[in-house]
DNA sequence: TTTCTTGTTAGCACGAATTGCAGATTAGGA
DNA sequence: TCCTAATCTGCAATTCGTGCTAACAAGAAA
């Protein structure tokens, strides 16, 4: 996604307005890597301007994935999450506490599907599943298996 | 996923109870290659066994998640998806349709995340994304270029 | 076959995530 | 300063999925 600033010269290239509401929303999505949900963006929105929507929120999401200024990532768990890093990248998973992280991945281009008739790919998507060094620690201490994974995660997360 | 007889064994043998509920649905997925939702399988349950709840269409697929009988599916567009297909596969999206289908991928031991510290990955997962063939016709009809997606699901596709 | 126990089902209420709608508000050009 | 179109807020509505419970039915035992 890019700067604020530049942003900004986007939309009134468009004839969009600015508005607080849609600054501010830019500077916390700015190089944001945490791949908040619309509610956690909300939240952390919510300290810095008290009575800022969450519908706002939501739409000025909805603007910025139209412009391709972000992506959405749904890996299972309910919510939405967004993601400002434009760089050819993927994903990885924690399967025990959600964790979403960014990663650059060698070999994509050697990725071949095997009898794919009828088809043009575009786009390839990765997705790491595993497990973070904090949840290892906690699974340590509470003697859970690296295959004790919780059932609602284990269940939502997709292949 | 195994055959309805050998998953009510499977069933009995784990002290359930067979019921023609879920008989019906485990003749519905196997070897059902159509992704379909839980409100989709309840359809076509429901036009073989009028009467049948929802709520016990998601019960057994919830139970079959559990016992490692087919995967869980989120790949954005609202409702979770089926796949009773045990394989190591992977996933094509059609980003006009919707319609998933499933591939065997070559190369997939090859990738590599970079950079990646801390953490134990244990899956990998690859979703292609593209356009399929009847999508692709009826573009050229309505002389919508590649990259005029519409808007719902382009957003809605994570990479 | 009848009985009994226990797992299941149906159906509805509820919750989370997201969108539709409409009236009040405001950015930004004239 | 004024005006108009774009935007915001708040709430209703929608969609997907789960919790709960009374009625029900497998299937083991007698």
């Amino acid at each position: 996604m890019q700067s604020p600033a530049a942003l900004a010269a986007m939309y009134r290239s468009q004839g969009r307005k600015i508005t607080p509401q849609r600054q501010l929303l830019f500077q916390l999505m700015h190089e944001n890597d945490r791949h908040p949900t619309a509610d956690a963006l909300f939240a952390e929105a919510s300290a810095q301007m008290p009575g800022i929507s969450l519908r706002t929120v939501y739409q000025t999401l909805n603007e910025l994935a139209e412009m391709g200024e972000l992506q959405f990532i749904d890996i299972g768990g309910g919510a939405t999450r967004f993601d400002p890093n434009l760089d050819d990248h993927h994903h990885v998973v924690c399967t025990d506490c959600g964790q979403i992280r960014d990663v650059h991945v060698k070999g994509t281009a050697a990725l071949r599907p095997l009898d794919l008739e009828d088809f043009t790919v575009s786009e390839v998507g990765v997705v790491f599943q595993g497990v973070c060094s904090s949840c290892e620690k906690s699974r340590a201490k509470t003697g859970r298996s690296a295959h004790a994974k919780s059932p609602a995660l284990q269940a939502k997360i997709s292949k």
